[in-house]
DNA sequence: ATTATATATATAAACAGATTACATACGCGG
DNA sequence: CCGCGTATGTAATCTGTTTATATATATAAT
């Protein structure tokens, strides 16, 4: 992680329900997307997205299911429900406001 | 806090020198002005910021002196050192950086 | 053939910053 | 004199992330 791992805490599975609202995923995939998408910055561990997949499937926000696995390791998938749906609108309205509030507090005033 | 406790984790110290930086302050008006200037969303915990500052004070990005405490409790002054000044140079660029990942990452795009 | 690499998932133990709960103490208004 | 706002502090706990370790398949390189 280019970042203090502190600084996703709180957002990983806002980004999680990100990528699931567009399709199913499953780990591997979500971590290289994040990637990506972040410049190289958010290089998210395994571990980390595992126990996060594993909290967010008790919490009732993903479903998971098997992959046919042709032509590789298998693969676990997830999908969000409505539930996670929901917990998704709520965090991006967060978002928005510690966007915000964050900007003023951080940034230089002049 | 009105927000999930996690989603300052890692900007409280970037907070705390940001406000350090205009003038020596402490721990109850630093709480109070945080709260003031986030529109009441970030109410940072006793706790919180008293660890906190200890921690920086090890670190050597803050120093620590006693207020003569005339009309009312002691109070215990904070002012930020040159490593602290470099330390919230990179928090700012940092935070630069996030946010627009994070933007990216979270809301929905068109 | 075998070795390295990319793909893919998983768990236990350790780490660190935040919270809860508790404790202390001063000054002021009613 | 009692409650409230001001002001600081610590111990125990909580929780998400990391480190370390393990397993397994397919493909490219030597």
């Amino acid at each position: 992680m280019a970042f203090s791992s502190d600084i996703l805490r709180g957002h990983t599975e806002t980004v999680i329900l990100k990528i699931l609202l567009e399709k199913d995923s499953y780990g591997y995939e979500i971590t290289k997307r994040i990637l990506d998408d972040s410049e190289g910055l958010i290089d998210i561990k395994d571990a980390t997205i595992y126990t996060a997949f594993r909290r967010m499937e008790l919490d009732a926000l993903i479903l998971t299911y098997w992959g046919d696995g042709i032509g590789g390791a298998r693969r676990r998938y997830y999908s969000i429900t409505d539930k996670g749906k929901n917990l998704y609108k709520d965090k991006l309205d967060e978002w928005l406001d510690i966007d915000r509030i964050l900007n003023r507090l951080i940034r230089k005033q002049k």
